[in-house]
DNA sequence: GTCTATAGAAGGATAGAC
DNA sequence: GTCTATCCTTCTATAGAC
């Protein structure tokens, strides 16, 4: 199936796709999105009715895309290390194939923090406690893991794989001040977050 | 320059950093911005002549601040355990001052990283190494810190405290759901990110 | 379903009075 | 220096032909 053949509707939604995320919603323009898809402005309207509408498919669609990416981990039958491992690889890996969702995702969520709770309504995450306990309670003891550390802990893990994306625009201009490639860089922190993570959980509150 | 002159100016520039940093450069509006300094719109063209004149007014400004922050680590005569300590202290306080500030930074110079070079010129990045290694490298060895790694290190230490702010809208949500107060977190976050950096750095690399 | 044409509103910018 | 009035462009959205 050629980029023609494929159906108006898709196309249009591909290419808000690209827009959105690009520009973001306040920055984005209709015939931006229309000229990307090979079709006139109208068209939009006419599937989407309003620029609102069409953003909203566009961001909920990441949005679930990018949390069902989360799932997997509780679902593999392996050490908390190996989940860390296993994570960083599989994240790092899909966020290099979207390198522009990071930014996008939080910055019009913190602009409107309503778009994200009804994508959570489906989405279960005050249950994450027990299901660590139950597949982890061993491990977390021993490295001291208490209901209250798992929100800094949890954002750790999460920022060292987020963050060089969020921030990727001045990362490229630091980096190439100091001769470093981002994209190695990249590569090398699939390794390098989990060694991290690992080495600070198995360290802290050790006497 | 008048007294008078001096106010108005003044205030149109903090009621545009406001504005700005709210709605950043595309969702901002000047007539948002003249109602909240309480004047004309014209008066904005006045003093500034353009939206991106201004824009780049509050960006630059805002830029230089929070990297000038981050020069004090290097001039105190500690250990390294004790800068990184020190810098969490400090850099949270700052953002908790300034909420806003990391997503807005980060997404501006993510639509147009031409934005942040100019304010680069005036900061020395690539003598890091060189500055670390003079001041630490009984520490660095120890730790097995090299020069391949610090990049890796730095993102790593940067992301614990930036991470929160830049994320702060859906971390909010998740937290209401999890029961846990986002200020709370933040306060904790000053003294679990130093000690898990440091557990790390102590316990990776280590046979 | 897709196009052309255009309405209607918003927003940045300027002219000119005071 | 500050205001009112207004220009001009851009953008979303709709009407209507085919």
């Amino acid at each position: 199936m050629t980029e023609k053949d494929r159906q108006t509707e898709e196309k249009i939604f591909e290419s808000a796709m690209e827009v959105f995320t690009e520009k973001g919603m306040d920055g984005a323009r209709m015939q931006d999105i229309a000229i990307h898809a090979g079709i006139n402005k109208s068209l939009l309207h006419y599937y989407y009715r309003t620029k609102e509408r069409l953003f909203t498919a566009v961001f909920e669609k990441i949005a679930r895309e990018i949390f069902a990416k989360f799932a997997p981990v509780f679902d593999e039958n392996t050490s908390l290390e190996d989940k860390i491992r296993f994570f960083y690889l599989e994240h790092i890996t899909f966020l290099q194939n979207n390198p522009r969702v990071p930014s996008f995702l939080l910055n019009e969520i913190n602009r409107n923090p309503a778009r994200i709770k009804t994508v959570f309504d489906n989405i279960n995450i005050d249950n994450l406690w027990s299901m660590l306990s139950n597949q982890h309670g061993d491990e977390m003891r021993k490295y001291h893991i208490t209901k209250e550390s798992v929100p800094q802990i949890m954002t750790a893990i999460v920022s060292l794989s987020v963050f060089p994306f969020a921030a990727r625009g001045i990362l490229e201009v630091i980096f190439e001040k100091m001769d470093v490639n981002f994209d190695e860089y990249l590569e090398e922190r699939k390794k390098f977050a989990a060694d991290f993570v690992i080495a600070a959980l198995k360290n802290m509150n050790q006497q």
